[in-house]
DNA sequence: CCAAAAGTGTTCTCGATACACCCATGT
DNA sequence: ACATGGGTGTATCGAGAACACTTTTGG
């Protein structure tokens, strides 16, 4: 609600010279294993960070979050999302901190992590800016499932309607009625069957599904030139 | 589309070191006046620019933007959101852009702007990065008024439905039906009537609304810590 | 009495919800 | 045969859209 609060008192004038910031960025990768909601992190003592680094000259803000999430996890992000820009007053030098939300698919077996660690969200204390930018991301997170077709950047390339129910349980958090869920998701058009199915224990066999191409939302809040001019 | 592509290749080193960055704000500064859209803009040469400057150290981000906005049009904004930022490439040395969207309510008489000018959204051409953050926060704007109660941020004290009514078809372009449109604005909950009615001319004098504290779901998609940390 | 804006209800459609059983397979 | 997860249909409800006339005032 602050943001949207009245006016303010006019302030010095700030206009001249300036200008020269320190810029980091912090990412907020995110997946889904197990029915945890998970996210990479870097031990820092007690407590765990973001993964984060410098843009650096001449290459788009997106594309230093993407080599960021590369460096510390070895994964290649499926989805990319601006998240919000703070600056940090209680740092010296002043700094200005641009986060940004990326998606992963669920994996059966532990990615190849290089510096980061997956850690579930919930058990995951993060320093303080760190964990307001993941507070949000969830939030956002949350609310875009919504919305939104983003939890097919949770999924592998094909799946089964059930795993696709699950990983929507546990990013929104709540259960969801089988009969409505698939009904919603058939009549959207998004999917498309493939010809296989999956035979997985002793009952019957999933149909497995492929996310078809243009029939992606997720970007209606997000412009479209997104980080680059 | 271009945020939620695939993978992409790994880059350079990019942490060492680096970090500081030309960061600017640039403010959109919206209205709606006599069934038009307006936003504040600085002429420059043959185009316009929007109101700009640069944050200053341990001062938050947002209260840069107020300040700009003031100073450009001795105007306190009723409403100020972060849309995006972005890096500019073709700049040298490189830039770090930080845009707002920010709205203040109609008046009969025009504010008593300083250095920047009401003009119509759209015959304000405005220089190459500067047009893409006021199309995506048209973008924005409209969207929001569908989800949330923005619009009355461009409202005075008190109106009539019929005066929100046209503030709402004048920014989404579009005309809505009055019948819906009460309903739906009076069973939100989101008005309380004054006691006063405004006599305007040979007609029915029309029942004055004020907006109700505590109803602005707007910021719903925007953290509450807002730009400050 | 006429012009001009304010105000007011009903019907219909569609999307979301709640809810319970049969199907195909492995052991 | 039975245990396990995959797969299906129907009734109900509420939100949103379409649609036209009466009311109050000033001139």
């Amino acid at each position: 609600m602050a943001i949207s609060a009245g006016p303010t008192q006019p302030q010095k004038d700030l206009s001249p010279g300036g200008g020269a910031f320190l810029v980091d960025i912090r990412v907020v990768l995110i997946t889904v294993n197990a029915g945890q909601l998970l996210v990479a992190a870097l031990p820092s003592g007690e407590s765990w960070q973001l993964p984060r680094g410098y843009p650096f000259a001449n290459i788009p803000l997106d594309a230093a979050a993407r080599t960021i999430i590369f460096e510390s996890t070895n994964l290649h992000e499926q989805y990319l999302e601006q998240l919000y820009t703070l600056s940090v007053r209680d740092d010296e030098p002043c700094r200005i901190v641009v986060s940004y939300l990326a998606l992963v698919a669920s994996t059966a077996d532990t990615p190849p992590a290089t510096t980061a660690i997956w850690r579930e969200v919930k058990s995951t204390p993060l320093a303080d800016v760190d964990q307001m930018v993941l507070d949000y991301a969830i939030v956002r997170l949350r609310a875009k499932l919504g919305y939104t077709t983003i939890a097919f950047h949770l999924m592998p390339e094909t799946f089964s309607l059930s795993e696709l129910q699950a990983v929507y349980e546990t990013a929104i958090g709540v259960p969801l009625d089988k009969r409505n869920f698939r009904r919603r998701i058939t009549a959207s058009g998004m999917l498309e069957p493939t010809s296989e199915k999956r035979r997985d224990g002793s009952h019957r066999p999933a149909q497995l599904y492929r996310f078809r191409a243009g029939h992606d939302p997720a970007a209606f809040l997000t412009p479209q030139w997104a980080g680059e001019a």
